[in-house]
DNA sequence: GGATCATTATGACGATTCGTCAAAAATGAC
DNA sequence: GTCATTTTTGACGAATCGTCATAATGATCC
């Protein structure tokens, strides 16, 4: 719950902040980042509405990873927060909208984790590893947001979402995409990457989207039965990507640079205050 | 509704026809095929249940794909039967047992697709793919319930499904998994694949799993905004798993070979009829 | 066939949640 | 202080959950 609230609290105007103040030497990255949230020129009133909003997004999470997904409901937000039901139905259109609003609270931190990762000093893939990092991370410390995400896209929900929340989320989700996408533009700029033939830089950026999705989220909900299970759940990812950005001939591939090496400074060097709250 | 019924209906039983008339040329994978489901020796009355559930799951599936996932209640499902509330309940100890129900037939016919896929006629490399055309399908045919099997491993789910239906899961994804590494087996056997350094056969099967289940969980909840969208539907699969397979150097490599009419030798030679369907 | 017992099916029930809306309360303008 | 506007409230009807006493069905024995 607090938590949760740290890791997203005043994010969005800590953004300035934190891109330029670390020293990444590739400027391609930078000019993406923030703004597209900026919460300026609001009323008083407005800004009021957006604080409770934030409160109760705050108190939904809780519950969200007290109870579950199917235990999450607006009435026990309700009997929870401060505010009769009119109040929250009054922000979140539907339980759906909620839904929404979380998945958008989970997106902004992953954003923020994605744009810390960025700040580790290394080659290009070694970046790319970085982010990758911090995505498992946020998934093995918010699961049930981090799934959330994908429960959000589903039509039923969609459906039921305010316009508004829609639009917020889709820029999220370009503003994901362009992050993803400069990555590799900067790899095929420093001449660590070369397009390989029949493959554009959409479809890189894709895969390895799908890869380190399709890798948390499974190993997130594994099972006794499960795969995972057999594996090391610290360095799966790392083993799934390294295959994946090999197949890409990113350089320098896993054979000639110990990327066992870079995943652990990451842990050590950005990440290690997360770490701790895990254990 | 009948299109999910009639691709499992009597599944079980016709494993063994379909896995010992294909003409697969290892015969690694036929000793993992079927058995571990049979619905023998079981008494009139327990034929009648087994009967009966599977009519109430067919009904759950049109449901779903009707009103979605947050839309299916068992008290829509005991009105849309010809049975009652107290008769479902005697079924499904909940709904979320009713929703694991719903992932074990979702699995099992994907199991029948994997078989299928099988029987493409190439190399192991080719087979892989075809296998993974046939999940894509899958997932384009029934996509919530391709949705529904990553659902039912959230722990709220597994909390309240029965026992028995969990150890049946248990199994199945066993099954699933064993297929996998079977066929990774075989390639090392034919000469093809040879294990990378420090990665294992679970790491390379599971690396495989993760990208075509990523892919097409991303892939079939894209929105306007997603990366998914800038690509082609029918071919990202295949362009993700063809660097994924690059970077385990599993020959031919995709520079030597065109993959993308093995791709479409699958859909012409096994798959066809169920192109037709969703057309 | 009929009596007896076991199994299964039924739907009424209380509890919970959904989303709405008229009335009450708070806010703000003058 | 008064009035108008906005916000908050919780009661409400509908839908769903899961339970359980009762009814119906079927099996067994005489």
């Amino acid at each position: 719950m607090t938590k949760e609230h740290e890791l997203s609290q005043h994010m969005i105007n800590e953004q300035d902040a934190s891109s330029s103040s670390h020293g990444c030497p590739h400027g391609g990255l930078k000019g993406l980042l923030g703004k597209s949230l900026a919460k300026i020129g609001l009323s008083k009133s407005e800004q009021k509405k957006a604080d409770r909003e934030e409160e109760l997004v705050d108190l939904a999470v809780s519950i969200l990873n007290e109870d579950g997904f199917g235990g999450m409901s607006l009435e026990k937000l309700a009997a929870q927060s401060r505010y009769s039901k009119g109040t929250i139905y009054n922000h979140f259109s539907s339980k759906e909208d909620c839904l929404s609003a979380l998945c958008i609270r989970a997106v902004s931190s992953i954003m923020t984790f994605f744009k810390r990762a960025l700040e580790f000093k290394g080659c290009s893939r070694e970046k790319a590893v970085a982010v990758h990092y911090a995505y498992q991370l946020y998934a093995r410390m918010q699961p049930t947001l981090f799934m959330a995400v994908l429960s959000s896209k589903a039509p039923g929900v969609r459906e039921k979402t305010s316009v508004e929340r829609m639009q917020l989320m889709d820029a999220l989700e370009l503003e994901i995409n362009a992050f993803s996408d400069q990555m590799f533009r900067d790899a095929l700029e420093d001449g660590s990457l070369v397009l390989p033939a029949h493959l554009s830089i959409e479809t890189l950026s894709f895969s390895n989207w799908a890869m380190s999705f399709g890798t948390n989220a499974l190993a997130n909900n594994a099972t006794e039965a499960t795969a995972v299970n057999r594996l090391n759940p610290n360095t799966v990812l790392l083993q799934n990507i390294s295959i994946l950005l090999d197949g890409m001939n990113w350089q320098p591939l896993s054979k000639d640079w110990n990327y066992q090496e870079t995943w652990q400074r990451v842990e050590d060097e950005i990440f290690s205050d997360d770490i701790q709250l895990i254990k």
